[in-house]
DNA sequence: ATAAAGGATGGAGTATAGTCCAGAGTCAAG
DNA sequence: CTTGACTCTGGACTATACTCCATCCTTTAT
């Protein structure tokens, strides 16, 4: 059982954060104490880091809330709307997984321009270096 | 040469939008009309594109201004600089793609778990699908 | 000639995601 | 039994990225 420092400091998010996050039903600590400390499990830490990953993938606060609210039973009636939510999910990341590339290789080429590179200095900026690969 | 809707509805963004973004330095027509229409070129259109993308991959306003900036001249002082701001942006891609194909394959996993697909029903919300391929 | 469509400026308003107090209670150590 | 570290709540404040006026000017079509 952890108090809201100990969670803190292990996922580097801060108390004000985990607060806010509990404001917006992200997280919730399974118990309190007595005095109303907020007590969080071990399975929280995973919470969380899936809240950080998802947040560095793109995905708006409310969304991951209702990545973490999905449980897929097979025989429930909501099933293939879960799915549907979900494969709309992996179109997202699949989109932003190209542009992460296309933007990837641009910065490797302005990159390799740079300090004596082999790339020609045609590619002298971003959107140079972007239009080679883009662009033809 | 462009005008402003011209501009906005060849790269769906609003004319408000393209106004801020010059707001804050990350587009400026090269000219304007007599009284003072904005003026767009093709290359403008590259420059939009480029800064969705950008976005798309998580990157700040901010830090695609200073993409944007970058020019780099092979003999320049600044040179070295300019390589590691970007090779720094590299790393920050590399990172989110890590995260990106972490999260697409618990996704992935979600999905398939649903509606009759073949993996176990132990991996029935995304914490579960999530933990199945980063723990252990 | 005039109305509708489109553009300009400046400023207010909104959503998201925190961040930072103030004031008060709690707990563990010396 | 007090001091310092930690926690609670509620509310104000901030940054980012738009979005939406109001008011006025320009252009285009009829």
């Amino acid at each position: 059982m952890l108090k809201i420092g100990a969670l803190a400091s292990l996922t580097g998010v801060s108390r004000d954060t985990l607060r806010f996050y509990e404001k917006h039903g992200l997280i919730t600590p399974g118990t309190r104490t007595v005095s109303g400390y907020r007590l969080y499990s071990k399975t929280d830490v995973y919470r969380i880091s899936f809240i950080l990953s998802a947040k560095e993938v793109g995905f708006t606060l409310n969304e991951i809330h209702q990545l973490l609210e999905l449980e897929v039973t097979k025989d429930e009636k909501s099933c293939h709307d879960v799915k549907q939510f979900v494969d709309n999910k992996i179109q997202v990341v699949n989109q932003r997984l190209i542009e992460m590339k296309k933007i990837k290789q641009s910065l490797k080429t302005l990159s390799n321009a740079c300090c004596g590179g082999d790339e020609p200095a045609t590619h002298c900026t971003i959107l140079g270096a972007l239009s080679t690969h883009n662009r033809q």
